[in-house]
DNA sequence: GCCAACGTTGGC
DNA sequence: GCCAACGTTGGC
């Protein structure tokens, strides 16, 4: 079981639309530190959902539902694409500044590479964040 | 709207 | 293969 953070702008997808939809397919992806990211998720896995741009929180948590297939969207290139399923909102929010201001989340990508899209987190910073959320799962 | 951080591109 | 220039992302 693996761990991991996946961004969103809210405007484009947001998380109360990924619980409408049930399935998210994760696509559209052109980084390959990200990309290789979606091709070591395993099904089961679980990414917590966070909004950028916008909200600049972590809202929810999403369940690795298909592993990695072509990217329908690439027209050419080597690109991935995953599909997740919802796998429950958070208590509350997790807002950045707090990730932040936290330091046993001082390693993660969030902080340290605000630009990754997808990357991964261990199990303590997980449940840390959960924790923040007033979450269990 | 600005800008820092990072990735990619392309000239040499 | 280096590195400057440029583009994109995303926080502020």
């Amino acid at each position: 079981m693996n761990y991991w953070i996946i961004k969103s702008e809210p405007d484009v997808y947001s998380f109360d639309r990924f619980l409408e939809e049930k399935v998210a397919t994760w696509d559209g992806v052109r980084n390959y530190q990200a990309r290789n990211n979606l091709r070591a998720m395993e099904k089961g896995d679980l990414a917590l959902f966070y909004h950028s741009n916008i909200g600049l929180e972590v809202v929810g948590i999403a369940k690795v539902f298909e592993t990695h297939f072509p990217d329908p969207t690439a027209e050419k290139g080597d690109w991935s694409a995953v599909r997740f399923i919802p796998h429950g909102k958070l208590g509350k929010p997790v807002p950045l500044s707090l990730i932040k201001n936290t330091p046993e989340l001082g390693n993660i990508a969030l902080v340290r590479n605000g630009r990754l899209s997808v990357m991964p987190l261990n199990e303590e910073e997980f449940d840390t964040i959960l924790k923040l959320g007033e979450t269990k799962l």
